[in-house]
DNA sequence: TACGCGCAAAGTGTATGCAATACAAGTCTT
DNA sequence: AAGACTTGTATTGCATACACTTTGCGCGTA
């Protein structure tokens, strides 16, 4: 059945994607302000599920919520960049090591594809759009409930960030970039499962560690720390 | 109209915070239902906020919702509980690492107050409290944005489980328990944040090992571990 | 000019009502 | 008697409507 008709039930989901589509892609810059009214204008529908979208999107951090005063694009500071990337430092080792059984030689070829374009395509916008598919498709073999989602989750937050960062590294850092890819590439294609959990570990804190010489990225007029209860 | 307390701009926000804690408390058991009416009845106002309340839990991992058929109580399988476990062994350390500078004498007293007093009671929902106190006050010199609220998280979503196994274990098991309890406390008094995390993982893992010996507590009947898309 | 102060416009939060969907029991067919 | 279809009811999803909050602007006053 073709699903060309707005099926019912589905409107928030559906407005949702689309918005979180467009945030990833860059339409809303951090902080903007998101009107639900232009936005049910926009995708199509009324208030109530374009607040129940951004809600999702909340919960995905991608955007923030307050009070009696509207919805932002997600907005974050250095600080919370580095925790993130210490996260995922942490977090994507294990997620790989899910996946890795489950990568078949054609997964791995797909790889090797994507990390070749990297290393000859000249624009930014299509270098991080390869880099983000270079490493969940490393993920692509893991099956698993709130890990990926969680890698994913991880990955959306700081997507405005790697957008405008990755626009400022110089050829040397790319070329490490490079290396560590195919590094990577080479102890999954051996099934060496430590070895490659040690290199994505060590791919992600040197890119956290570049980025951080790049603090003019962020606003950093960021002042929510979540202080949370006992 | 009855409630002469209604603040504004918050129902949402309360009936979430309520519900939560309901759940927490085990006045759900994972699977249930929730019907929008009768918590909207429950807990004063209309379908509107328990929708946005419900959706929030769903981003927080205690509820599952369902397309056109309603809401539930989470319900995790075996695998994805061992799933959580994994992640906490690896996250948590990270999280300790932050707050171990925040943490004071006083904090620190407390832990070990909370430590003696576990090794005493015997009601089991008490026990898992404290358990669950002394965790997370060992977090409370963080100031994260994401780490910490991931980490409440996972122990919310694996809360109900942890109840019903905690009520199996015998004493020896609970001996090592307030052994590694009382190491990490010295390990923070003394400052060895290396040993700390060590300690700490390795408790999460021992307790995800004695976990696994008790598959009868989860249901099983789970057929969703989400695929993700390309 | 600078600083409140208050008011109007914009925008958010919630309640109610209606259409669409899913679930279950009962009916019919074979 | 078992399975498929139909009907009825409970419940969800969404749109409209309204009350409340926030915010920005103009005005008066020092």
């Amino acid at each position: 059945m073709a699903k060309n008709t707005l099926r019912a039930g589905d409107s928030s989901h559906k407005i949702a994607s689309l918005l979180r589509d467009s945030i990833l892609a860059g339409n809303y810059s951090p902080g903007e302000r998101l009107v639900q009214e232009d936005i049910a204008e926009r995708f199509g529908g009324s208030r109530i599920p374009v607040r129940e979208a951004l809600r999702d999107l909340e919960g995905e951090g991608l955007v923030t919520f307050v009070a009696n005063a509207g919805a932002r694009v997600a907005d974050l500071s250095l600080a919370e960049c580095v925790e993130v990337y210490q996260m995922r430092e942490r977090i994507e080792p294990l997620l790989l090591r899910y996946s890795a059984e489950g990568l078949d030689r054609e997964a791995l070829e797909t790889l090797q594809v994507i990390a070749a374009e990297m290393e000859s395509v000249e624009d930014p916008d299509r270098f991080i759009e390869l880099d983000r598919q270079f490493h969940l498709s490393m993920y692509q073999g893991a099956v698993t409930t709130v890990l990926g989602d969680l890698v994913v989750m991880l990955w959306n937050k700081t997507q405005p960030y790697r957008r405008a960062y990755t626009k400022r590294v110089d050829g040397d850092q790319r070329q490490v970039f490079h290396d560590e890819h195919r590094m990577l590439i080479r102890a999954l294609v051996d099934g060496d499962l430590d070895l490659a959990e040690n290199l994505l570990a060590v791919h992600i804190r040197r890119t956290r560690q570049h980025l951080e010489r790049h603090p003019e990225v962020f606003s950093d007029t960021n002042i929510t720390p979540t202080q949370k209860e006992a």
